[in-house]
DNA sequence: CCTCGCTTAGTTTTT
DNA sequence: CTAAGCGAGG
């Protein structure tokens, strides 16, 4: 019992309350990792047989720090207890008891652009608008439904969606949803939400079923709750009603998952399905300075819907919050590039003390670009998944075809691809002959010569014998052996090898990288089934973390505030904290929407330890264009006696038209603090930006240039300098040729062009 | 059937 | 600005 000396009172009590419903309410930085650790410790120790606990996260990264830690504390027989993410974990269950729903035990798992594929499809087969019926909308409202537990069926027969539905002229939304099930179905498919779905489905029709995982999970702990839906909700709670054995753990705080339809009610409702609940909150935030524990309170107070809770810090007061303006992204990045360079040099610390946290993938361009200007060693984190790599896709669809020949996905993905002669009409067929004659494209693909022209059906039959003999050689040879083997024959490696420009050497390596993943899963001792099919059964769910080489290396990191949960950092950077950014433009209408935003940017602050610096730009590109920023909201909302303001960025030279109307609001608190006088425009340095877009002279205006000659100086209000070539035409369309010294030769015509002489 | 070039839409976050 | 989808010509 000596790990329990290391806890604070309320953090003891968590730990041995292991019997009946527990809800743990868990401040930002309160330990909250060490008390689930402990917790599951503290059971194994007491003689819980470790086949009978449940632990679910968020995260595999989440659930495998979990384990290790666990292993540490309670030794190697935690190794049985099952810990995992939701999906993860049902979807093993599914794959056991897959029969009792119809479903093949080797279904595959459709990601999130595979499920947009067949919706595009859908939509085209019904001939429906596809911007009245845009597929992500679809998509969004059929994952709503789904994690709210509305089968298509009740989708169609309830009357509020249907007449919200008619009434914005989306009347086939049901029809959709239900071809969509179907056509899933069909393919021996689920999607991320069917893995949630479908559980709830096994465990209310198969009473069975329920019975043994209730019996199964006699102690169940479920991590982050905040973030958990409806879908998530249930199962757990029918999971947990013989024994009541449940323990969840969470901060209301911290919920920003709403947008895939987590419901914060869940957490805040725990108490009414568990009467005899015991709550515990752990209010102590060892992880943070008390400026930066109150500048998250001061963040959070704004929103109305919470528990209460008093978050504190013991911990030194620190530095005070430092807030940085840029007039641009780019300068933003060369802002926060440069005060990490200075900390590092100056303070000693390691590159890894650093994060930079945003809130949209697209902002991370003008931080590298600032941090590689300075040689900073950097990781991005999260941003395109390499399983969602186009050439990884690829492989993986020959592997998932192999092993789920009805994969309607994977096989529109290779049947031609390498190019092998099978276009888009023959595809079309095969699918729309197999519809007629009931059977799977699959069926029509091995015996084609009914629905296609002896030529084509003979290379189509070759595809067919192609994917069988994969699936002969995979019953015999190791996952690596495979792998390799249909990578060869499917001729995709070739194609890839053949391709001797960067992005395609980049494509090889990458599939180099995975062979070599799946050559380490067969050489695993801990396994003792370790085919390719089953390196598959969980690809669809892993992420980029799940290998990750040098994990320890020295690099600054970056990632999205959403990947930043439970993450901790000495010095945090928060960049990009204008309207319409953060918080996001979508979450503007609603006020839910808008506390959403709030606690994402309460998260972001509370992976802080030591020092905090929030930064926002005045200017940034958007969609190739330069567009003005105001600073965010939430700045306006921290108690300003624990900011800094720290405004030595350059100002903009005057006369600037992109940057004149600086703003207010904000302007205004510049008086506590001494913003260094602007300096003059000499002194900027030519980034990006301005080499983009020329800063015109100060007063620029354009002139009267009917006397316009060849030979002459003007100055162009983006292009910049340039000298005049060519005249031709006649008025008014007189067309000049002149050449800029700092975009080039550009063709203008000179009633719309505003040319200064100079 | 394939290739190229044009148009268009999109940036909120992820299992 | 970029990626993806779509249509026309080869």
């Amino acid at each position: 019992m000596d790990y329990l000396k290391g806890l604070n009172p309320s953090q003891q009590q968590a730990v041995l309350q292991t019997e009946g419903p527990v809800m743990i309410i868990a401040g930002a930085g309160s330990g909250k990792t060490r008390v689930i650790t402990y917790r599951v410790a503290h059971l194994v120790q007491k003689g819980v047989d470790s086949f009978n606990i449940l632990v679910l996260t968020f995260t595999n990264k989440a659930a495998r720090e979990m384990r290790e830690r666990i292993m540490h504390v309670a030794g190697p027989d935690a190794k049985n207890i099952w810990m995992g993410t939701f999906h993860s974990v049902f979807a093993k269950i599914l794959r056991v008891e897959a029969d009792k729903i119809g479903y093949p035990s080797n279904f595959t798992i459709y990601d999130t652009d595979d499920s947009k594929s067949v919706l595009r499809a859908i939509i085209k087969e019904m001939s429906l608008d596809d911007k009245l019926y845009n597929q992500n909308f679809v998509m969004s409202r059929i994952s709503a439904s789904k994690n709210n537990l509305v089968s298509w069926q009740e989708y169609q027969q309830n009357p509020d969606i249907q007449a919200d539905d008619f009434s914005s002229g989306r009347g086939q939304l049901g029809k959709i949803y239900e071809n969509y099930v179907n056509r899933c179905f069909r393919a021996g498919a689920m999607d991320f939400d069917d893995l949630l779905y479908k559980t709830n489905e096994l465990l209310k029709t198969h009473n069975d079923v329920l019975y043994k995982y209730q019996n199964k999970f006699k102690y169940l702990m479920v991590d982050e709750y905040q973030d958990t839906n409806f879908s998530q909700y249930l199962i757990v709670k029918k999971l947990a009603s013989i024994n009541q054995n449940i323990c969840v753990v969470g901060d209301d705080a911290q919920s920003i998952y709403a947008f895939r339809g987590a419901n914060i009610q869940n957490i805040l409702n725990f108490e009414k399905d568990y009467p005899d609940l015991k709550v515990f909150k752990l209010e102590q935030n060892y992880r943070s300075t008390q400026n930066i524990v109150n500048v998250a309170n001061s963040i959070i107070s704004n929103n109305k819907e919470q528990l209460k809770k008093n978050v504190f810090s013991e911990k030194e007061a620190g530095d005070k919050i430092k807030v940085m303006r840029a007039f641009s992204d780019n300068e933003e990045g060369k802002m926060t590039a440069e005060a990490i360079f200075q900390d590092h040099a100056n303070k000693g610390m390691k590159w890894n003390d650093f994060a930079i946290l945003y809130r949209t993938n697209a902002q991370s361009r003008s931080m590298e670009e600032g941090l590689r200007k300075l040689n900073i060693p950097y990781k991005i984190y999260g941003g395109l998944s390499f399983y969602q790599r186009k050439e990884i896709k690829d492989l993986i669809s020959y592997f998932r075809l192999t092993f789920n020949p009805n994969d309607e996905e994977a096989l529109k993905r290779v049947i031609n691809y390498p190019k092998r002669g099978i276009g888009d009409t023959t595809v079309d067929r095969i699918i729309v002959s197999a519809g007629q004659n009931n059977i799977s494209p699959w069926e029509a693909i091995v015996n084609p010569t009914q629905f296609l022209d002896s030529r084509t059906a003979n290379t189509v039959a070759n595809f067919g014998m192609m994917i069988q003999s994969f699936q002969v050689i995979t019953k015999t040879m190791s996952a690596y052996d495979s792998a390799l083997y249909i990578a060869q024959h499917s001729g995709l490696l070739k194609d890839l090898y053949e391709d001797k420009s960067v992005e395609g050497l980049n494509r090889y390596e990458n599939i180099q990288e995975l062979l070599n993943g799946i050559k380490e899963f067969s050489e695993r001792e801990d396994l003792e089934e370790k085919g390719l099919d089953i390196f598959m059964q969980d690809v669809a769910l892993l992420t980029n973390d799940d290998k990750d080489k040098n994990k320890d290396a020295d690099t600054v990191s970056l990632m999205t505030i959403h990947s930043s949960k439970g993450l901790e950092f000495p010095q945090v950077f928060v960049v990009g904290l204008e309207e319409n950014l953060f918080p996001s433009q979508m979450s503007l209408n609603s006020r839910t929407d808008l506390e959403e935003e709030r606690r994402l940017f309460y998260v972001a602050v509370t992976r802080a330890e030591s020092k905090l610096t929030i930064s926002y730009a005045t200017s940034r590109f958007k969609f190739g264009t330069l567009i003005n920023c105001e600073p965010s909201r939430f700045l306006d909302e921290i108690d300003a006696q624990y900011l800094e303001l720290d405004f030595t960025a350059k100002k903009a030279p005057a006369g600037n038209p992109f940057f004149e109307d600086e703003r207010s609001a904000w302007a205004t608190k510049d008086t506590f603090s001494k913003p260094k006088a602007a300096t003059p425009a000499t002194n900027i340095k030519t980034t990006s930006i301005l080499a983009k877009a020329h800063v015109p002279t100060p007063g620029f205006a354009p002139s009267d240039t009917s006397g316009l000659q060849v030979g002459m100086e003007v100055e162009h209000e983006r292009f910049g300098f340039g000298k005049v070539l060519t005249l031709d035409g006649n008025k008014p369309d007189i067309k000049a040729t002149i050449f800029f010294k700092e975009v080039g030769q550009k063709q203008l015509l000179l009633k719309f062009a505003k040319l200064r002489i100079v």
